[in-house]
DNA sequence: CTTGACCTTCCCATCATGGTAAGGTCCAGA
DNA sequence: TCTGGACCTTACCATGATGGGAAGGTCAAG
């Protein structure tokens, strides 16, 4: 068993595996969030050395920059599941991913509309006070406002 | 002491004050979060009745209002004290309640350039895949590209 | 053989919010 | 007066993505 699942560690690395540290810089995901993605599923259990490292092969490093892109992009944890079992199916249709990425454009376009309008009442407040040493403040007043439920 | 610090419910509605059912309506802050908001000082411990109920005196409910008008501009919670404690303090400088909505303003910019910067990169990939039948995707592509670190 | 860098697991914290469970209270209607 | 239902109480757990830290094992260079 253990010559098939386990290595030491010097090996691993002359067969160009790398452990967790080396895979984290790689790709850009930290060994917390490694450890967590593959805790919760979201990519798959990689080799131990004999001692209990995680080893990573280069296609887990690659994996693990798929993940740190979509990220970046903002898609949560649910959405970057089914985008690596599309990237994983080379059967997919394109559409597919299309529908994801065009999802996602949605929920970022809400959001922005969301801290769009924040901003714009901040704003307008901001502009009507003067923002002097006197204690009159429109924006305390607007926050202290009774008509507006 | 009862007296003074706890009564009946028939008798604090009496005196114009609500319990926080009827608090949470009035000002559209949860029963759960006015309860959280006391338990990490936010605002203020009610006083209670005989039986233990949190009983609210308007100005209460009013502080409430404030609060949920200030989450609705995305202030932390943190940020909220602040400007809690300047609405309390009737010798505040008005500068001082401008300088942190200008904060706030900020921090909202910064946010949403970050969706803005996701969503750009997303709309040009969306509209550089066909999403047909076809598993070609320069979506998954992009993701997968090895050359930006 | 020591030292320091790195690995392991396990637990806790964030932030704002919601859920649930077990038990007590209030009030209106029969 | 009893009862049912709406409401209150506390206490604990969960979210999502991330980080921090402790306690202990491993590796490699000097």
């Amino acid at each position: 068993m253990d010559s098939t699942t386990r290595q030491e560690h010097s090996d691993a690395r002359r067969s160009g595996f790398v452990d967790i540290g080396a895979a984290a810089r790689a790709s850009g995901v930290s060994a917390k969030m490694i450890r967590h993605y593959e805790e919760t599923g979201l990519v798959p259990r990689p080799g131990r050395t004999a001692a209990g490292y995680r080893i990573y092969r280069p296609a887990d490093v690659h994996t693990l920059r798929f993940v740190k892109r979509a990220r970046g992009l903002g898609f949560s944890m649910a959405e970057i599941g089914k985008l690596l079992a599309l990237w994983n199916d080379r059967r997919r249709a394109s559409s597919e991913v299309n529908r994801l990425a065009m999802k996602q454009v949605a929920d970022l376009e809400r959001r922005i509309a969301e801290l769009e309008t924040m901003r714009r009442s901040l704003v307008e407040l901001v502009r009507c006070c003067r923002g002097d040493h006197r204690p009159e403040c429109p924006i305390l007043d607007d926050f202290a406002r009774e008509d507006i439920p």
